[in-house]
DNA sequence: AGCGCCTACCGCCAGC
DNA sequence: AGGCTGGCGGTAGGCG
């Protein structure tokens, strides 16, 4: 059973009839599954009580306050507590429905997959429209020591000179392959994993944003700031205001 | 808010 | 031929 969220979930959660509809289902499925605000209805359904789920992180707070018996989990892409699975935004949703084919099909059937998202998702900027981590997970073959290599050193300078010399290439094959493997410009790639680290660190500590900037390599609070409003759309302040219940 | 400097990106091309 | 590599230079855009 996979429920999908958006415009008026709320008020469909106060229908008995779908509720209801929903619960019957979910007892008989194999695997429960929600997209985005779609975690609202099974939250109604009672199928979430007790287990750990998210949605959206706009609506994070409010599906805590509606139902206390969910464990929610604001950070993670998408959360699974036995046969349940719930993920944040739309886009999460991709990355929910490739873990579970790697469930049924294993991870190479997933990367295959993705790969093919990594083709037929590209918008005209040339930019992945998807989450970073399902970006790096595609490219983890031939990239994978070099991300991990750069979530160490997020606070180093991480020039493309710099990358393309880790990589063992120049910086001309370096860029080509790089973005043919991710979908992402390298240059891109850092922003992103910086903006996902600062990001988690701004949710689950209460350390000064400055600090934060630089210890995930930003050179200001001021860059900072730039880099969040164009991949997230929200200030760091903002974004953190959203976690300071 | 704006500006000058710097770098990443990418098309092009020669060489292997 | 056909593919891959890597240096060069123009340009757009980001950083401070």
């Amino acid at each position: 059973l996979l429920v999908a969220g958006g415009e008026g979930v709320e008020a469909a959660a106060e229908d008995p009839v779908l509720i209801d509809w929903v619960r019957q289902r979910a007892s008989r499925a194999r695997r429960v599954a929600s997209v985005c605000t779609g975690a609202f209805l099974l939250a109604a359904a009672g199928v979430l009580d007790g287990r750990r789920a998210t949605t959206h992180w706009m609506y994070c707070a409010r599906l805590a306050q509606s139902f206390p018996a969910v464990r929610i989990e604001p950070d993670p892409i998408f959360v699974c507590d036995g046969p349940v699975w719930t993920s944040a935004g739309v886009t999460a949703g991709i990355d929910l429905a490739l873990a579970l084919v790697e469930e049924d099909l294993g991870r190479s059937v997933a990367l295959a997959v993705a790969r093919y998202l990594v083709v037929f998702l590209k918008r005209p900027g040339g930019q992945a429209q998807f989450s970073t981590t399902l970006a790096l997970q595609v490219a983890e073959d031939k990239f994978g020591a070099l991300h991990d290599w750069i979530n160490g050193h997020l606070d180093n300078e991480l020039s493309l000179s710099i990358l393309a010399d880790q990589a063992g290439m120049s910086e001309r094959s370096f860029s080509r392959h790089y973005a043919e493997a991710t979908g992402q410009t390298p240059a891109r790639a850092i922003e992103r994993l910086r903006v996902e680290a600062a990001r988690r660190m701004l949710s689950e500590r209460r350390t000064p944003v400055k600090r934060i900037a630089r210890s995930c390599g930003f050179g200001s609070e001021e860059t900072m700031r730039r880099s969040f409003l164009r991949v997230l759309a929200v200030t760091p302040q903002d974004y953190r205001s959203r976690f300071t219940f």
